[in-house]
DNA sequence: ACCTGAACACCGTTCAAGT
DNA sequence: ACCTGAACACCGTTCAAGT
């Protein structure tokens, strides 16, 4: 009954509507809807969850973001899981930034530990975003090809690094995909459990902890034959 | 086997849980519900869990699992989140024992290995418990005493180990709480990015990841002066 | 081609009410 | 004291329909 009358259909006559080209929108400050809505989709995902938390979210309240309606996401996206995924590529893209960064800063044996630091660093700057691109809803990533060439671009980096290393003469012979692997371990379980809270008792300082825990890395924990 | 509804009838209700005699109630006349209606809860939701993933793990379907209605768990936990770290408590239980018993038959130095070894078995063979016991959710604990008191127990598991490698003359002098952390951190890395199948194509072989791992944390990936 | 509106089946949580 | 039934406000996802 009240469908007829009440609704009054918007402006949306054609002589308002601009004569937009094929190219994408870029003076229209906001006319109708986004020329990429995709990629407002993603940002606006980006700042919910580090503004809300993991649990905002959601495929709803992303759309309810970026001004679309409930639906119009799964133009752009298979599922919830493929909008996190999108989440996820972006974040890993960020942190390799921040790792090449750091070598670049400090290249050769020194650059190990200036990784370390911007890797741990850049987890705890991005707690939320973090715990997504690890999280459980990414687990398996067999059918999310684009995200697993984003996230394995990490262990090559590190892989990188070790060959450099060992080149110089500073790091021991070996399969470098398995002593990168080993110091991604040890780097991402650090971040884990110090998000977690699971190590607060042992340092206040996180600088510390990585200190304490790249020299491990690099001498190891066995006592030297005296 | 991806996340779907899978609506199967799930004929459990067939006269569940022999009625335990050591329960108070004894001269129950009724077969009517659990005088221990909060274990019996954990248990669902750990069989769920295993059984169907981390999706499955509702406060709706337990109760349904139990043969309750919806509202019943709130008689025993103050929400979805409590019951969910009542399962990571019981997780982090049957964690220690596995590395209790893995030092208990191989003491001393070669201990190390052996509970590195327990560690990681354990998280590939209960993979979705152990991404509840680090999940996202779980992560600040600072409301779930009980649960924070039962993860602490890992970290001074592993301290205490390192403080008798101490003694005994293998392992550096230092904080052992700090030492620790770097040895679970390892460790928990490890389990999460193999899990994730982050670390994938570096080997076939999850042990011989092990094995290169606790090395290098032994010995160090620094080359020896020659 | 892209988006909306409405619908369906689920969920966490609350609360009066039953026994 | 412990549990049920019904309700509320959310979700993810689908689909016919609009422009």
């Amino acid at each position: 009954m009240l469908t007829s009358l009440t609704y009054l259909p918007m402006l949306t006559l054609s002589t308002h509507i601009p004569s937009m080209p094929k190219s994408p929108a870029r003076s229209t400050s906001k006319p109708y809807h986004h020329g990429d809505l995709r990629d407002a989709l993603v940002r606006s995902a980006t700042e919910l969850l580090r503004s809300e938390g993991p649990d905002a979210l959601t495929l709803r309240g992303v759309a309810r973001a970026a001004g679309v309606s409930q639906a119009a996401p799964y133009r752009h996206f298979a599922d919830r899981r493929a909008l996190v995924a999108a989440v996820a590529e972006e974040g890993f893209r960020r942190l390799r930034s921040a790792m090449l960064e750091a070598v670049q800063s400090a290249p050769g044996p020194l650059g190990f530990k200036a990784v370390a630091v911007a890797y741990v660093r850049f987890g705890h700057q991005n707690p939320a975003e973090y715990r997504i691109m690890f999280g459980p809803e990414l687990g398996n990533q067999d059918d999310l090809p684009a995200l697993q060439t984003t996230s394995r671009g990490v262990l090559e980096f590190v892989a990188e690094g070790v060959r450099g290393l060992q080149a110089a003469g500073v790091v021991v012979e070996g399969d470098a995909g398995m002593i990168a692997a080993a110091l991604w371990s040890m780097l991402h379980g650090l971040v884990m459990l110090s998000l977690d809270g699971q190590v607060a008792g042992v340092t206040t300082s996180l600088d510390e902890l990585v200190e304490t825990t790249t020299k491990l890395m690099m001498f190891g924990m066995a006592r030297r034959a005296v």
